[in-house]
DNA sequence: TGTCCACGTCT
DNA sequence: AAGACGTGGAC
């Protein structure tokens, strides 16, 4: 949890997902639902599903008994080389270093290292060099320590080198070149992308259709597309969206409607403006609205119809709470 | 307000 | 190898 977002978030999130799903057992065989309900808000929804691969890992081929070694956790399900590292040296005193952003950047600066420290080449360099620093005595303690160097100290940006611990080593310092050290790491050109939300209404009951993502066309030959696996409004890009609309305003049964406020937001480089399309059913249609929109739109056959009063529990991402928030400002004026 | 950036793992 | 994934903080 705390690898993606603050901690002033996660406390509280996981003090619940802890009291709901004590054991790894429990973790393994806990409702798809409870999980989503416990990660709702933290972001990165595959990591939550990857933890419960993990636990069911443990529980089905370890015989419901934790890993002991860094190697053994590596084969763990969402478990990659920073987390093993971390349980490893704390748990196991295993002297296998953490390599976080914090270590890279401390370790490029004492090394004076100013080139390809972020490559995996580069990272895996790293690793070698402060395994070796790594102390007989409590390597969890020197990898939380340097970890914490870097988020305190010497920092991104106006690192504190006059308070910090280790300047007489640092060969950054002795060259006058900590403000090179590490080399920015390459980034993405942002992307704008266009993204419609659709909200089915049954104003009768005062239900709305969530649905499960899953694909749509974004980049269908790498990813599955933003927020696919998560429960909310059915997106679809601005190419789909006049089609959508289309069948949408024909359909004798549904008054549609697209809301004029859009909404902004950000998943990673993608710079997302987002519409919103209301289909409002009108009452006592003949034809559903899921059996038009399973066939016409491609779009997923099973939504559930959630009374708007506890909608906003059943969401589980930024995006979705926008989309909702216009939704309400449109119905109650 | 918007832009840039961080986090670690998976594919 | 390089891009996806989402949220929140710094400025």
């Amino acid at each position: 949890m705390s690898q993606q977002t603050t901690l002033a978030v996660v406390v509280p999130k996981f003090s619940e997902f802890v009291k709901h799903l004590p054991t790894v057992d429990d973790l393994a065989t806990c409702d798809e639902e409870i999980l989503r309900q416990l990660w709702s808000g933290l972001g990165y929804y595959a990591r939550a599903r990857n933890l419960k691969k993990g636990a069911k890992f443990i529980v089905e081929q370890l015989e419901g008994h934790f890993p002991q070694s860094y190697y053994e956790w590596l084969k763990i399900p969402g478990c990659g080389p920073y987390t093993a590292s971390v349980i490893a040296s704390i748990c196991f005193n295993e002297k296998v270093a953490c390599v976080d952003g914090n270590v890279v950047r401390v370790v490029s600066r004492l090394l004076a290292l100013s080139e390809d420290v972020w490559s995996s080449s580069g990272k895996s360099a790293i690793q070698t060099h402060v395994d070796q620093m790594i102390p007989e005595e409590r390597p969890g303690d020197f990898n939380q320590a340097i970890m914490e160097l870097g988020a305190t100290v010497c920092r991104k940006s106006k690192p504190l080198c006059l308070l910090c611990p280790i300047r007489e080593q640092c060969l950054a310092f002795a060259h006058n070149c900590v403000e090179i050290c590490p080399p920015k790491k390459p980034r993405r050109d942002t992307v704008d992308v266009e993204l419609f939300a659709l909200v089915f209404w049954r104003k009768a009951t005062d239900t709305v259709a969530i649905a499960k993502r899953c694909c749509f066309q974004q980049n269908a030959h790498r990813t599955k597309g933003f927020l696919s696996n998560t429960v909310g409004f059915p997106l679809v890009t601005a190419t789909e969206a006049s089609e959508v609309k289309k069948v949408l305003q024909s359909l004798e049964h549904l008054q549609f409607l697209e809301l004029s406020s859009k909404f902004s937001h950000s998943i990673t480089h993608h710079r997302i403006s987002g519409r919103v399309f209301i289909a409002q059913e009108l009452e006592n249609p003949s034809i559903t609205t899921e059996s038009v929109i399973w066939e016409k739109l491609g779009l997923p056959k099973s939504f559930d119809w959630i009374p708007r009063s506890v909608l906003a529990s059943k969401l589980s991402t930024a995006l979705d709470n926008k989309v909702f928030k216009l939704f309400e400002n449109y119905i109650l004026g």
